[in-house]
DNA sequence: CCACGCTGTTGCACTATATGCAATGATGTT
DNA sequence: AACATCATTGCATATAGTGCAACAGCGTGG
């Protein structure tokens, strides 16, 4: 028996258990999954990893783990460092550099952002809209020592104030199409989103030129939408602090969000 | 002969007819690398991409195309609108999030950049180090009607202003390491780019604190260093613009540069 | 100074899995 | 309404990825 019971204990393998209830798992290209699961872990950890510890993490035999990052390596997503630990290069980021809509806006709203801030001295905040949820892209932290952080997640549209603002500059069937979408991208229907209280919002953004929303109390959003030469709002800038400081200047901050949108794009 | 003769005429296959002679081809994972190209593919087009149109520029199958964009979407990269074209999701946008020391400098950076933009009214650009190149990751767009374009490409740390003021804040052995990695990023030696107009560049930025580039006789670019907590230089911010808007103010905006910098993260 | 433990990489056998082709279904067009 | 176009999916097959185990590279401790 000098090799021989070899066994063939080849198990489940299974890409892993990660969410307990995906939707309709259609089993297609398990190695590209596995691949995109290591990438992301890479990425998520700012320090350099070691493979033993990403096969662990993972549940990932050590060689998969190895040749796959050795895949990443050459399309130039990880390099590895003296110590053989992998770590993530620059790549990813002009990955997303024609990412459209949301860096183009950057770009253009950067100026206006600018501008915001210079005038309130408040958080100053830009998001695009990328399929029914708001995207941060940009944020101009405020001065003061209360320091808001850029969310890492998409948000739902209808219940931000940029997305709000968004909203308010659509027509009716743009608007329902679109909250139909945040409603789906959170498991919601319609009818969950579509409330009385959402329509006076938007109705009252419209007739203003720009939203308000507070999620708890403490933090108050003031929030105009950018649109596009064809009138298409595809996202918007937000202006937000803590209540005692928002709330005496809002038609001032209401007026500069106008203001500083319109001349945007157009 | 219903459908008798199968034939069997599998061909090559062979991940397509790319380069002819790539590098020492460590043949690893080649279906990680298809779908890592479909994933290039897709965001360097901003507008959603038919599968056919994929399948033909990168002469794969119609069929391995699809099921990679399967893969892909179910890992939440892709999305495929109504008319069933591909595009990308922010999901890549959130994986650079974490990506050190990009965007940590980014956010550190960028109340600095403001302020000098507001001074000089000029370009400003912030740009972060990873492994001996220089990652442009933020920048201030100059109101005037010349507009500087932010690069989609990293650039050499000894031939720009920021890598400059980069090396002259480091030490003697960390200089030494950082050229070679940096010659190594574009296939030179250490005595290609150690040459002595960067020494006495070097030294002078040394000295004032802030460096100066000039690529091509058009454009003049100022930098200085951003350091950590242990005084390692980590990035830098720019201000540049057509010599004859910069030259006469060479004292005032390196000054700018320095104490903006100097506040910036120690 | 050498032996040892640890970690990443690689050969090998094996089969799970990705692929090409062709048929099917879905959508928009004439 | 029939067609054309395109994405998706069965199916058969062998390519290509996987697990195991041996190997190599390195830092450590005796």
């Amino acid at each position: 028996m000098t090799k021989s019971a070899r066994e063939t204990k080849r198990v489940s393998n299974g890409v892993g258990k990660d969410g307990p209830g995906r939707d309709g798992d259609k089993p297609s290209s398990m190695t590209m999954l596995k691949g995109l699961r290591i990438l992301e872990h890479v990425a998520a950890h700012s320090q350099p990893l070691a493979v033993g510890d990403i096969s662990t993490e993972l549940e990932m035999d050590k060689s998969t783990v190895s040749r796959l990052l050795a895949a990443l390596r050459t399309a130039g997503y990880v390099r590895q460092g003296a110590d053989r630990r992998y770590q993530l290069t620059s790549k990813l980021l002009f990955l997303t550099r024609n990412f459209l809509p949301a860096e183009h806006l950057r770009d253009v709203a950067r100026q206006s952002a600018v501008e915001l801030h210079n005038a309130f001295h408040e958080a100053v905040h830009v998001a695009a809209i990328d399929s029914g949820e708001i995207v941060f892209v940009d944020f101009l932290e405020s001065p003061h020592a209360v320091r808001i952080q850029l969310p890492t997640v998409p948000a739902p549209l209808h219940a931000t104030a940029i997305g709000r603002a968004v909203l308010a500059r659509m027509s009716v069937e743009a608007r329902t199409q679109a909250l139909r979408d945040s409603a789906a991208a959170e498991g919601l229907t319609l009818v969950d989103v579509d409330t009385p209280e959402l329509k006076d919002a938007l109705e009252l953004a419209e007739r203003r030129g720009y939203s308000s929303y507070s999620s708890g109390d403490e933090v108050v959003r003031l929030a105009a939408a950018i649109v596009d030469e064809t009138g298409q709002p595809v996202g918007g800038i937000s202006v937000s602090g803590p209540a005692y400081r928002i709330t005496e200047r809002i038609e001032a901050i209401g007026q500069g969000l106008v203001s500083v949108t319109a001349e945007c794009v157009g």
